[in-house]
DNA sequence: TGTATCCAAGAAAACGTTTTCAGATTTGTA
DNA sequence: TACAAATCTGAAAACGTTTTCTTGGATACA
């Protein structure tokens, strides 16, 4: 069924057709509810390839994440897909799981489907997997990831903020030796999470173990092997901050397995607030990324920049804040952990 | 860049360059060769829009699920994904959030895209969104969805099994007393669920309490006012069967709020078996229907009907079993939970 | 009444492919 | 050497739209 039939059957012309759905001004009122009752009729739907093959607009965003099943990226591609609704555009997804073959093959398809603009919310990976987009001139965006070439955005994450608050709230509890748990260090982001916990420690005086440093992988198994390293120190530190929700969830699980009771003996911090968060045992006090904000703002990144005539000479540049969720994960270090730890140097000295 | 440049450069028509691309054995090696250098030359892709108007494939998917914010989605939709890709489709993912309204637009989307099939991954809710779909002739695969009619799939799942593995896993650990927190009933899934309990409990000779069935929704939130409401039965179960495992950590959840130990005084039995289960605390008992197994099974169904020259005369049905995972969250009733119960019933008699 | 202006609607070209059909060249055979 | 058959390549139509250009009729004005 095509635009030709619905033609014959109002007895015009398929520019008509065409005119009446696009609602160009210059149809008869008349003669427009003539076409549409048969089009009505008949149940007639364009065909999107054949417009977007003549018109040259595919409205289809590309949106790669890292890895669907980390559920912080449902929230990112809820948001996106929300936008896109409202937008009238298609989403082509692609979960990374982490493999460049992967990643190429995506982008590759892309192309073939000639997408106006991806995003990619991988966190720093693999930036030359992406040259084939750059080359012809897709609009992208990305996280943390810049400096920004033309057509290119950036949304940059205020880490330092989010970060600074956790690590003051935990001095504030008497904390003093916190470690951290980053995530895979080659990730720009998890580096630039792990300098702003270092950043904010020297800020107010405490100092950073380097053995307080332990590098993660964003997922609950990193968590779990993290904590077990961390057991075995000799001055245990009383507070942990993770890089992410999912290391701290991992953290939780290997505690209690462990007989670590959070918060009395260990105060734990995460970072996204993922909904889990909230609904852990006991509640996760983090450093809270909104995933609606990050794909609302790539979204309109690439919107703007599909809608601009001219593109931005240098990208656009947008900034995320970070801020502190207080829950039950986190308490005072002298009245549990912290004494428990003293009592366990004073033994051994 | 089409076609047209490449074959001016390669000094041959049109007609050769897509023969060549598309592996025609007519071709010569030595054209083929020199078409393809160019080709890579030029970083030339295809337009798949151009190429499914004229074929009249899309090589596009529909592929609809209730929330992708539940972690049960993510993996049937990395599933499906994985499955795409290996057969060079593309995926149109919607999640529905349970609003007719978006099932409608999506539904009407897809049809304007032209996707050759699509999976409707919703447990049985509004089938009659989907008429659109179906006057089309496009194929469709529902989960525990029948009668099937042509160029309909059906993915049942075997409730009975898992779920008669976990109530007779409870019986043998002397649980008598046991709840049923549903799914919302207007789901055919939620309801299957739920019969297979009773259908389960009555085998053995259980008594199934009306009390003890309570109407949740398949959210954390809603096991949250489960367990409320059983906590205060008189007589309260010492055992619970969720409907699905978001629900039974909102029981662990509230658990923990209430001071209620899992599994010393209350064992909790999940269904669906989310990543997240084996990492809950305590890991979770759950029945397991796995995701990457549906998202497999949808894909091929549609794949098939697609392949299929005539049409199923009753479209095709697949089954998936269910079955018990056991980890720390069941316990013997009578070491704790059973014997407070006890211990509390003596008290008030 | 005649001519210039305007406007709604149709004809046709274009988008980038695949595929059918026809033509040109080579190969095989008598 | 000549002709039939086989093989490879090109020309052109087709897919379903949008959009430019054209046309025919109505309106305005003298």
């Amino acid at each position: 069924m095509s635009i030709h039939e619905v033609a014959r059957k109002a007895k015009v012309s398929i520019a008509t057709v065409s005119r009446t759905i696009n609602g160009v001004s210059t149809v008869t009122p008349q003669l427009s509810r003539r076409v549409w009752r048969v089009i009505e009729e008949m149940g007639y739907y364009p065909n999107t390839q054949a417009r977007s093959l003549v018109s040259g607009r595919s409205r289809i965003f590309g949106l790669i994440v890292s890895e669907i099943t980390n559920p912080f990226f449902p929230e990112i591609i809820q948001g996106f897909e929300d936008m896109a609704v409202q937008n009238n555009y298609e989403i082509l997804t692609t979960s990374t799981v982490h493999d460049p073959r992967r990643i190429a093959l995506s982008v590759r398809r892309m192309i073939e489907r000639r997408v106006e603009g991806v995003a990619i919310v991988t966190f720093g990976m693999e930036e030359a997997l992406f040259d084939d987009l750059k080359t012809r001139k897709i609009p992208l965006v990305f996280i943390d990831v810049g400096p920004a070439l033309p057509r290119m955005s950036n949304i940059r994450i205020d880490y330092q903020h989010g970060i600074r608050q956790a690590v003051q709230h935990l001095a504030a509890l008497c904390h003093e030796r916190i470690a951290f748990i980053s995530g895979p260090l080659i990730l720009k982001s998890a580096m630039a999470r792990q300098r702003a916990f270092i950043e904010s420690m020297e800020e107010i005086g405490l100092a950073v173990d380097p053995n307080c440093l332990i590098e993660g992988d964003h997922t609950m198994e990193g968590g779990i092997k993290a904590l077990k390293k961390i057991l075995v120190f000799p001055r245990r530190p009383s507070a942990v901050i993770c890089s992410n929700d999912m290391t701290a969830i991992g953290v939780m699980r290997q505690s209690y397995e462990e007989g670590v009771q959070i918060p009395r003996d260990l105060s734990l911090v995460g970072f996204d607030d993922i909904r889990l968060a909230q609904f852990m045992i006991p509640p996760l006090t983090t450093v809270k990324m909104s995933q609606t904000e990050i794909a609302r703002m790539a979204f309109n990144a690439l919107l703007s920049e599909v809608q601009r005539d001219i593109p931005s000479p240098n990208g656009s540049e947008y900034v995320l804040r970070t801020s502190l969720v207080l829950r039950d994960s986190t308490a005072m270090a002298c009245s549990g952990g912290r004494m428990k730890a003293l009592a366990l140097k004073a033994r051994t000295e």
